[in-house]
DNA sequence: AATAGTTATGTTATAGTATAACAGGAACTG
DNA sequence: CAGTTCCTGTTATACTATAACATAACTATT
């Protein structure tokens, strides 16, 4: 089931929560990993916010379920979420934000946007290989990347109040 | 005076700091900013530095050179000079490191040797480019953007002792 | 050169982000 | 059911960054 929207794009976020978690579930089993409570319910938090979320802001809300109230239970989970490409880590935010494609082979780039802070995930494809070719003009090759653009989302671009 | 070296090829480090100092020195006149004694300093720092530096780091060399030892001290000096262009912040470092191609207009990628921790600026119009268009296609507009790779560069990738 | 306006620095304090390290418990493996 | 590995609880601390306000330095204009 391809998506034909993004973060900016209004939708059924509730379906598209469901539909994500369950195919964490695949995924994991797959890999053979474990979607142990503490993992289940970070990933749900950040599938239910409309924005990313600060590590602490993910502890918040975990300590709302009753895990503990101590840093590493939140860093825990979401480097676990994070390794298994679950969830993505926004460093212009220090922040964190569940994927929208986990179907697909994807290393995306995330626009995040300065008047709402909205995230959304944009397939990146041809940008991955643009940088690809670029570090290998240099011998260098390229294991992850962290691609992030700031600027301005539909929405924000058309109401001229809180941009410039 | 194009360069046709990178943070991995070896070269005449001192003359290349001193040739960018001078071209900042020029960019800021221009600009009509001042480069006070605390920015040059950090900005000396920086173009000696042949990795990154966390700003903590700064803070401890400016430091040395008689500076007080408050954090705002190497901030505000960094923040500066990441504004003017002249340095860049390397996020998935929390470190800041000179701008090596002062001339040319650019919003380059970052190269991160995982091995070695060096860093290289590498020429980006092209990710840029795709990076703008993928947005394009959400509607979203591209003001600032953040381009890094993590991998191995060319120097470890051949020295197979650290890799894997 | 005095004034007012702006920009930069000194300084104190605190907020926000992230990890090390060790102890105990749960789940798989033979 | 013993050994192993992986996960969680817990304490403590390290690292990164900014707010806020006071003072000083520069700039432009009288």
């Amino acid at each position: 089931m391809p998506h034909d929207h993004s973060a900016f794009t209004p939708h059924d976020h509730a379906a598209c929560a469901a539909g994500a978690m369950a195919m964490a579930e695949g995924r994991l089993a797959l890999a053979g990993q474990r979607l142990t409570p503490v993992r289940r319910c970070a990933l749900q938090i950040l599938l239910h916010s409309p924005r990313a979320l600060g590590a602490y802001e993910v502890l918040e809300r975990l300590v709302a379920e009753g895990f503990a109230n101590q840093p590493p239970v939140a860093y825990r989970a979401l480097e676990f979420l994070e390794d298994q490409g679950l969830v993505h880590r926004i460093r212009r935010l220090n922040a964190f934000t569940a994927c929208m494609h986990m179907g697909q082979a994807h290393a995306p780039a995330f626009l995040i946007c300065r008047a709402c802070h909205a995230v959304a995930e944009a397939p990146a494809v041809e940008v991955q290989t643009a940088l690809t070719t670029a570090a290998a003009e240099l011998g260098f090759v390229v294991e992850r990347s962290t691609i992030e653009a700031l600027g301005l989302c539909p929405a924000c671009h058309d109401t001229p109040q809180a941009v410039a």
